[in-house]
DNA sequence: CGGTACCTAACGTCCGGTCGGTAAGTTTGG
DNA sequence: CCAAACTTACCGACCGGACGTTAGGTACCG
């Protein structure tokens, strides 16, 4: 790798992730980077500068990919079904970083903690959107959107957290699951039950 | 509180909660506790002891809850509900163990780590012996059935995790919503797609 | 010759953990 | 019945080490 400032990123991505972000010392990532860990501080001004990149950049580009798969498409139903397939392919296809984007929130500083989050809040509102939209036009259950949102991302984010490359399943094969299932459960009456009516 | 060791396994649990177990310090339970940091190490031999104790009993009990619940109940259906059910009240009921048991497994020995590990999967054999009876006797779905626990494990625990007691939903009727919800899921065809097929 | 990209060395701080001690309560034995 | 011996539950002081970070220097490149 040429550029030592993305030799950085990838090692800390990876060290972060396997170790996370409190256990992995500024020598650790010297250490698979292959320079003096005083070195790191030339191209980041702190270690949690350092998390903070990772975790913006990862935010921006899963809003971007999101943005730029729905472009042009209309019908809700077909939306939704890209928005899901979009989501599930972004966390199967960078995995350690979306890990680490949920999971280390804590060890930013309160600043950067609410940039993330408005990122964050940004992309759950498609999702929002969309469930409303669908409700009103009656192709979708009517049900508390928030909560529903929710529902849909974490199942989601969990199962690309468990995906391994050299598992049974393809990831073409787990996002067709994904947005079938979360299809269904948007269609399928009992759904509507999340408005929490017991 | 009287005694003074459960005293700080309440102020630890709250204080793994809130700010993660690497980022809390030794100091930080003896001052929330009352007592000098030292007199930690007389009721605990580490810090790392007092994780896993947390740990340990919080999946010792949700085991026993659920195998409470679930005793001398015979349809497979029924036991699916009150499964279902139990995991989410008792992740309801005791939110800040479950979080810190589902995310602070790094902070734990190797051999503390296996022995978690086993008792969240002899508790996840339960789901999957529920799923497959089901299968094969043509109430539920068939599926992948390692992958439909855990899609139902994952959800219902991320629902736990947001709740909040002020918020709009009782308790009581978040458990009900997820129990219909993953029962629906079972019974519809379409997820029978987590076959794999795409 | 000036900036880029690194280095060595060191700094102060905080961490988990240990040590010896002690006040108060409890048990034991003459 | 009482005093010696032991136990329980804590304290203050103190390690050695690792941590994030900084200062100052240097080799290379255009």
């Amino acid at each position: 790798m040429a550029n030592m400032r993305e030799t950085i990123i990838a090692v800390s991505i990876d060290l972060f992730h396997r170790k996370g972000y409190f256990a992995t010392s500024v020598s650790d990532i010297a250490r698979g980077s292959g320079i003096q860990k005083a070195s790191i501080y030339y191209h980041f001004s702190s270690k949690e500068d350092l998390l903070y990149h990772i975790m913006r950049a990862t935010m921006v580009d899963l809003n971007g990919y999101l943005t730029r798969n729905l472009s042009g498409i209309e019908d809700i139903e077909a939306r939704m079904r890209v928005a899901v397939r979009s989501h599930v392919r972004f966390h199967l296809e960078r995995q350690k970083e979306n890990f680490i984007a949920n999971s280390e929130l804590r060890g930013l500083t309160a600043e950067h903690f609410r940039d993330i989050v408005t990122l964050r809040d940004a992309y759950e509102q498609v999702f929002q959107q969309l469930i409303r939209e669908g409700a009103s036009q009656g192709t979708f259950v009517h049900g508390d959107a928030k909560l529903l949102s929710y529902a849909i991302l974490t199942l989601c984010t969990a199962g690309a957290a468990w995906y391994k490359p050299e598992g049974r399943l393809t990831a073409e094969q787990i996002s067709h699951i994904y947005e079938r299932f979360v299809i269904a459960g948007l269609k399928t009456a009992d759904a509507g039950l999340f408005q929490g009516a017991p």
